[in-house]
DNA sequence: TATTGTTATACTCTATAACTATA
DNA sequence: TATAGTTATAGAGTATAACAATA
């Protein structure tokens, strides 16, 4: 598509409502994290880690780092928290004793169940307005995003 | 649409989609911003406040924080930067005097143009894989998350 | 020499609470 | 008594740079 004033009006207004919705959205989506009273505070950069952890069972803070679009030094940040709240542990990797690799507490494996539930919940809340056709097709035209994309790109 | 595990499942996938897809396109979105070379330092929020005080001409404090969905502390934040960088100016509303206005400088309001000109370049840009249908569609789509809510949402 | 994760430091965005000046 | 915006303070998320341990 041939770039002229219309078409850039219109890209702009696009992405001007995304950047809307998904402002709106968090702000929800967070509030009721919060309200949840789980053992530990989960905002939305900690949920996401917490799942990448999970679904990875165990991973180095450096790929972590990748996998969530952030440098590392964010990672020993978020995990720093996570750990004092009893999220996650860090364990020596006996493959590569730089390395360190992260895993959820027994505590926090017993509440994943839970958490994906509410997540669930949550979701489907926020997108009431939505018939499972348009949900379907949301997802269909989000993903172009990520065409044409290199590798597993995952953030 | 009545709540199911899978209807729950399909949600949090296309929030989670939302989620990443907004993350990718805010840091370009930022890097492209940066590497303009304005006379002042754009980031999302400050451009985000710049256009709503361009599109006002004139507007209070109190009035842009809930049409940008902050609270007063945090535009009292953004506009002390955006003062600092000649971007636009305080002055005392003649009709309260507890009142401050805000509005452009002449500078910004040169620069105003360029900045939208890019702006819309950008976004141009980053919706490349997207046909002026699919456009229209991923916009009537975003909108429904705005239906059914009262007076004007801005934010 | 390169990589892993840390300490040290800092910046941006955001907020709550207490206060000042005005309404 | 209520409102507009500030000072004082804080916290989350993010980053860069220098460094120690290890590869």
């Amino acid at each position: 598509m041939e770039f002229t004033k219309e078409n850039g009006a219109l890209a702009v207004e696009v992405l001007d409502l995304m950047f809307r919705a998904t402002r709106h959205i968090q702000h929800e989506y967070e509030m009721k994290l919060e309200s949840l009273s789980l053992p530990f505070q989960l905002s939305g950069p900690r949920l996401r880690l917490l799942l990448m952890v999970w679904r990875a069972e165990k991973i180095r803070m450096n790929e972590l780092a990748s996998k969530l679009g952030v440098k590392p030094r964010t990672v020993t940040e978020l995990v720093d928290a996570l750990e004092r709240d009893g999220v996650l542990q860090r364990t020596p990797d006996p493959d590569d004793r730089r390395a360190t690799l992260l895993h959820l507490t027994e505590d926090a494996l017993n509440q994943i169940t839970r958490v994906r539930m509410v997540q669930m919940q949550i979701s489907d809340e926020i997108l009431q307005n939505f018939t499972a056709e348009e949900r379907t097709r949301l997802h269909a035209l989000l993903s172009k995003f990520f065409e044409g994309m290199e590798f597993d790109f995952v953030y």
